[in-house]
DNA sequence: TTAAATTATTAGGTTTGCCTAAATTTTAAT
DNA sequence: ATTAAAATTTAGGCAAACCTAATAATTTAA
């Protein structure tokens, strides 16, 4: 029984709005099939067959050959699926004691419970929250996205000093690897040196200096001071 | 990506498990077909189709006409289910605010979470409780339920004292019925007398005296010290 | 600019879980 | 004991969401 105006979407449908949310993020005006069928684990001829029929509900324009673009009520409904999931995260992390490479699978699964009564108690128990364990935003209710300009740590420069906000890579490998080297959402540093061959970075972080590869930087999003120059 | 040897059930196949588990706790042995296709409000045949499924996997015995009965290892997956459902009504009620007739119908979303590492950090959470907000007993991990020797209200006799301690009707009528009677779990109560014609109790509770008849007494199950008689 | 390679779509299948209608078995009543 | 009623199962379909294989459009590169 679904006693709304505006439509339920089925698990599957919510995922399709979701991935193609990301990618848009990602930068593509106009998301490609196999870029959704990468992301959904699903092939190319699925993902044909599915756009249809978000376009059909007015989730998303879509352009034979031209890929895919979320209209605006398509936005709003990823955000809300956005929403759940990183409050869920956040929950699991703050109440439950996950670590934060434990909380995606889960989330992955809770995003999908139907109930505003539940994701707003969840909201008001976490106190409002602005970012989820990796540092992502959370929209609002109202589907509002803090749009904070990050950078990442490997286009830092000698001098840079600042504070981790976020990630890029959020395998469990990843964050697995920060974890053992202390480095977290809030870990201040500062660079002392960039090789230029290979990008290796000299970094100061946690009162220790590192050896931090160009890969590594390259998945982290940081807040800067820029030094003076 | 599945892990485990023991397999892992739809939605579906979980529903009809837990459905099977409740109609066997009524009573009967041997659940019937029209029973399980009224709990789930699905047909006949799809009942009679599903039944067939969960016999390959041995999860009930069924033998055509006769209905179904749930396996050792059927019951230990009902009980799994139920465990997450009661555990999820009651951190419903407890951390979020939820009264006790809005818990069910998100609970029995929340029960198909498949994550180990979640159900246990709720159970921890909550302090291993015994109890979820209507007074049913949740199964512990090992699929251990407590078997309380619960008794309903309208069986009691004048002179009889006791406490409520669960109910067997959850719709949410009955329990904002109850909540405007300022009747809940733990409340005490003493009978004092009981119409031979209609069931109507005169009863004290709540330190006033109420007449209960006899379909809401029905549906209270209750412990006693029976009187002296 | 045209052919080859890549990408996307269509066509036709599969599985799950539901349905209706028809056939069968059991149960109840005379 | 027989028949009518009720319950159950079988048979045949449908929609969702996936798949493979074949076809078509676009892009790239010679």
């Amino acid at each position: 029984m679904c006693f709304y105006t505006d439509l339920m979407f089925t698990q599957s449908e919510e995922n399709y709005l979701k991935a193609i949310f990301h990618l848009e993020q990602e930068g593509e005006a106009g998301v490609a099939t196999s870029n959704l069928s990468e992301q959904l684990q699903a092939k190319a001829a699925s993902v044909t067959e599915m756009i249809k029929k978000l376009a059909d509900k007015n989730l998303v324009d879509y352009q034979k050959y031209y890929g895919v673009r979320l209209t605006e009520n398509g936005r709003k409904q990823a955000l809300n699926i956005v929403r759940k999931h990183r409050l869920w995260e956040l929950f699991l992390a703050e109440h439950l004691g996950f670590k934060w490479d434990e909380v995606h699978e889960v989330a992955e699964q809770l995003e999908h419970i139907k109930s505003e009564k539940l994701i707003d108690s969840i909201d008001k128990l976490l106190g409002y929250p602005k970012n989820d364990p990796h540092g992502d935003p959370i929209p609002d209710k109202n589907g509002n996205l803090e749009k904070k300009n990050k950078s990442l740590l490997s286009k830092c420069k000698p001098g840079d000093s600042g504070v981790i906000i976020g990630v890029k890579d959020t395998s469990s490998s990843f964050l697995q690897y920060l974890d053992k080297q202390h480095i977290a959402i809030g870990t201040k540093f500062t660079i002392q040196h960039k090789e230029p061959f290979d990008g290796l970075l000299d970094i100061d972080i946690n009162t220790k200096q590192l050896k931090m590869s160009h890969k590594m930087a390259a998945n982290l999003y940081v807040e800067t001071n820029e030094s003076s120059s």
